[in-house]
DNA sequence: CTGTTAGCGCTTTCAG
DNA sequence: CTGAAAGCGCTAACAG
């Protein structure tokens, strides 16, 4: 049979209650005591029964993290942040939190089902990450959750995602439009007047906000924009690679390619490249991100770097109560232009 | 208030044990009493309570994945598959199960933390992907763990892991030493003779096989090996554009340079191509496992494909009894040869 | 500081 | 096929 929190009491004769006390260490024990309980847990090899403990508090130690694409560093690097946060001790039981990454591979659907499921294990706090498809009903969907959620006492933290209004969750937002204003503002002033654009998946938000940051430094610097200059697609390398090609056979005077992110902009070197274009010389590109690679390949993507281990690990101290939440619940982060070898001045 | 099974049995006047047998569907219930419940469940919004239901039940719809780094595609592969697999419908209370990925950063401390933690959730399954440290200790301690688990009920599997012997866990093993074995007979058969190495952490079995079955073809072709052809070191790209200087300082004679992953091999192809050597021209390249990218660069990657997906969804189905253990306990899975244009004959 | 006493919400025999 | 009742193992008041 396993061995209970009433064996371990008996072993050390007090009564579970005492033990229950040392374990959760939120209450104060004598040290003599303590210890004693301690050895007999030691020796009897007891493991707390997680569901009856959450069970008898109305609250347990797991905490979900939602990602997009477990594959993908953007969400590899957050989510390792926010564990590595969360995993420290301070749970209750006196142990750790058993942080754990839900992997929705984008389907709304499976978001909707995690979070049930989240909430069915009464979940201490869940973070959800990630790009937000902008479909009405299933962002009706969703923020009836994490109404439900809250009102039941997760605490909710949404990273890197746009806030969810009236549904009690904090907010740590990216500055998507800004970072991307800055960019573009960048190019411009190195010279480039024609700048391809490469936008990711059109129902996302982030997508949409980029490419208002694009559009807002070509306002602001009086470029008119030429409507065959912006390709929609996928967000990985392969749409990176067509959407370049397009862009190039489209208007072969582009002298600057944007990407709404990393992966896209590496797809895009590579398809110049294969185009027999030098980078920046004949074409700069710019990225969205700072992936890990984007500083390793050659030459080195201009891109802007988003501080995604510094906001899951904030996350992961506001979804444990470590940090108190921003003003309004609602924060936003800052990307910072990294300018490297990939973009230069136009060719003349 | 929480709404509970007690609510939903007196909106669909019945008791609670009929709500919970069409809960779970493991009872007949009549056509007609079921939909009464279902009804009253959608109409009350109701959720199970997992921790309770857990309890009772002495076994949860938890399912722990442990991967050594989150951000590496060569488990993202494997956790998606597994998630996949066992997302799906099945688990007890007719709903989904709980797949979830705890990231270990590849330290053994964590490793043990989070075994603990799933056992103290009475997790019904729990899958373990990843290197495994040469460490006795470590290695003592994580078997005693395992042995526990399933002790206590917890189906385990081991995914690309050496198996864990008398532990009572299913281990499917990746041919580490096959692959390459037959990978470096393919260079041989190339004609070449002078072929570097680049080996993974010392410490890791994989590193070890690997090696193995690199040497095991030198030697079967009567090709004798100079100790300066092998580096040890890391096992991403940054370690591999290291070792292959460093080979290339050694021995500016090698016509091939064999990593022991992709990642690093890609990163032997940078190192290569800064120190002007073509590929595979000068120098043929070889990796190992067949990442998304390996397909992708340019030219593409030799390597060794390990069917990272479909142990992965193996290892799911067998860890939520849906396919039966290989018999023993464990099952070899082959690797195949993927000759691309990294690898071509040797310059004379 | 420690023991006693009730449950937490669900499952599961055991009888109908 | 359905109901009644007895816990699962732990926590949290409440008294000492």
């Amino acid at each position: 049979m396993t061995v209970t929190l009433a064996d371990v009491a008996a072993r050390a004769q007090v009564s579970p209650a005492t033990v229950s006390r040392v374990l959760n260490g939120n209450y104060p024990v004598a040290t003599a005591t303590r210890e004693r309980v301690l050895r007999a847990v030691d020796e009897l090899d007891y493991v707390l029964n997680g569901p009856a403990s959450a069970l008898a508090a109305a609250t347990s130690d797991l905490v979900g993290i939602l990602v997009d694409d477990i594959a993908d560093p953007f969400f590899g690097v957050m989510a390792s942040a926010i564990q590595h946060e969360i995993g420290g001790p301070g749970g209750r039981a006196g142990g750790e939190r058993l942080a754990v990454v839900c992997n929705t591979g984008g389907a709304p659907a499976r978001e909707l089902t995690y979070l049930t499921l989240l909430q069915r294990q009464r979940a201490a706090a869940v973070i959800m990450t990630g790009a937000v498809a902008e479909d009405e009903t299933h962002t009706a969907a969703v923020c009836a959750k994490i109404r439900k959620l809250t009102e039941a006492g997760t605490r909710v933290v949404l990273c890197g995602r746009p806030p969810a209004t009236g549904t009690g969750a904090v907010t740590l937002a990216f500055d998507n439009l800004g970072g991307a204003r800055r960019l573009t503002e960048h190019l411009l002033g190195l010279g480039h007047r024609r700048l391809g654009y490469i936008a990711g998946p059109g129902e996302w938000t982030a997508t949409r906000h980029r490419l208002a940051g694009h559009r807002a430094a070509l306002g602001a610097a009086d470029v008119a924009e030429d409507p065959r200059w912006t390709v929609h697609g996928g967000c990985d390398r392969r749409s990176g690679y067509d959407a370049a090609r397009e862009l190039l056979l489209r208007d072969p005077s582009l002298t600057a390619v944007v990407a709404a992110n990393d992966s896209l902009a590496l797809g895009a070197c590579a398809a110049l490249r294969d185009l027999g274009l030098r980078i920046p010389e004949d074409v700069s590109v710019a990225g969205f991100d700072d992936l890990p690679f984007s500083l390793d390949v050659v030459p080195s993507l201009t891109t802007v770097r988003l501080p995604l281990a510094e906001a899951g690990a904030r996350a992961g101290r506001i979804a444990t109560g470590r940090e108190e939440p921003p003003p309004g619940g609602l924060a936003t982060v800052r990307g910072e232009l990294m300018a490297r070898g990939s973009s230069g001045v136009p060719r003349p």
